[in-house]
DNA sequence: AATGATATCTGACTAAAGTCAGATATATGC
DNA sequence: GCATATATCTGACTTTAGTCAGATATCATT
């Protein structure tokens, strides 16, 4: 019916309003809007005056005049910073720390209206996230991790129950080569994670020997995150990871239910090669040289 | 990983930032924004300062200082209105028109950029125009339409579609006894079509017979929109229009497939009756006395 | 024709946001 | 140690947005 272009300029006035309204409950604080955005960046951890003006996209003046606001108010401190003395750091104080949870509040509040009043909450999430790391596609970070973080549990978590969904035969973790988390943090290996503002959304590991030869596993991309390249980019990460750690040769396996992958794998410079272990799973072998 | 609030949250300030990237480009023609949407909405068909100013949020005296710049940089023609001098009614100029169109030329390039790097576009798509239905909720507009205008076909289109794919046996429409289009027209019947800014987006159709009876055909919600309680609103709006045209009893006939269109019935007081026609597809049939 | 309501406009104002040219203190490279 | 660059701050300014109290013209009702 509609075009894509209108179904995009759809979209943005649906959600221009929205934002309006938004920014309007922000207001009931008796603080202007620059002001309140602030202190919100503070509450959120943003310490370095010069990174909250970037984010928040603020001429140097305007931001110094917001912060002596807020600083008579009694809402923040500022000190100069440890490292650089021209620099300077901000934090919350103690009543500082009480009305940036009224802001929370109200923002949470404003989350819960918007999802109580639906049935498919659970699409809607989904779809939500998907738009989310789209908008935010430019600054998916990609940071090595522990692998038995918070976030890399729960990428890993993921990516069982998908392959439980997408083999035939169910997949079961304690049947598989699970490999020991040692071999996947330096010096022997790494894993690396995918975060989308403050959401894991992809990983990958780099399971190291101390030799030359090492493997990749559990290459995961979040399914609302597809269609974004991103991994190409853990790829990328994970083989510049085994660059750095010495690694000459590179396996892995996959198995032929996850086409997407070996496609992947075959466009970016792996050779199939026979199969290189006795895991039940993986049906395909692939091997690239550094 | 992240609850659901936290997930709003996030896809909230993903859009923020987003909405304010469109909003400066917008700038880019030297106008300031709220002239820039004054000369949309006018380039948009809206004609009623009243109507402008509503829809925009703007104060009266606000609204006529923009609207006199505009005047003066010869963009925008005003005039009384024929019916109420009072009102006054505002038009682009050519040089206006050529205005609004680089606008226009903006935020197509600006949509079309958004899509240009994403692979899964559809799915995309589907989750904007999801995201768009559910926040523009209280704009949904039902409005009669002619089954055959180009709204109308487009829903039926996508029951037929939906149907095909829900039926074990599959769905051909030449089979199933297709109502003349005369009859869901006043003053036989009805034709209903829910809108939601400019997308179709639900239907439902009344085929009546000039007598006390009537039957309800083709209601159909988009499934990006479903959980919106539409198919109630849709249901409910039939029923008042058959009310209208002096109809007492009403039926349909549905399948099990679709247990969710049955619920809904059951619920909003319709009772199961035997089956009243020989359409191979149905295979449940129900009556509401009104 | 008089009365009150309505739509828009004008003038006078305030608040918020944004800009720009220095001033000040500190860091870095030579 | 000196020149240069950088981070922040201050003061003086402009633009944009928004508010409010009338003024003006027109409409609807009696």
């Amino acid at each position: 019916m509609l075009d894509p272009v209108s179904r995009v300029r759809r979209f943005n006035r649906a959600v221009t309003s929205a934002v309006g309204a938004l920014d309007t409950s922000f207001l009931g604080r008796g603080r202007p809007l620059g002001a309140a955005r602030v202190l919100n960046a503070i509450g959120h951890g943003r310490s370095d005056v010069g990174e909250i003006r970037d984010y928040l996209g603020l001429d140097s003046g305007l931001m110094s005049r917001l912060l002596r606001g807020l600083e008579n108010e009694g809402l923040i401190e500022t000190a100069a910073h440890g490292d650089d003395a021209r620099r300077r750091v901000v934090r919350l104080t103690r009543t500082g720390r009480r009305e940036f949870s009224t802001y929370e509040a109200i923002s949470n509040r404003q989350a819960e209206g918007f999802l109580a009043g639906h049935a498919q909450r659970e699409a809607l999430l989904a779809a939500m996230d998907m738009i989310a790391s789209a908008l935010g596609r430019d600054s998916i970070g990609l940071s090595e991790m522990d692998p038995r973080s918070k976030e890399a549990r729960y990428c890993l978590g993921a990516y069982y129950d998908e392959l439980a969904r997408r083999f035939k035969q169910g997949f079961d973790v304690t049947l598989s080569r699970d490999p020991d988390a040692r071999d996947m943090v330096r010096p022997r290996g790494a894993f690396i994670v995918a975060m989308s503002d403050g959401l894991p959304i992809g990983c990958v590991g780099l399971k190291g020997s101390g030799g030359d030869l090492a493997e990749i596993k559990r290459l995961w991309v979040a399914p609302d995150a597809r269609g974004l390249r991103l991994g190409r980019r853990l790829m990328e990460a994970a083989e510049s990871a085994a660059r750095e750690l010495g690694v000459k040769v590179l396996r892995l396996d996959t198995n032929s239910a996850l086409p997407e992958a070996g496609q992947l794998y075959r466009r970016s410079g792996w050779t199939e090669i026979p199969r290189f272990n006795d895991d039940p799973y993986p049906d395909l072998f692939f091997e690239k040289r550094l």
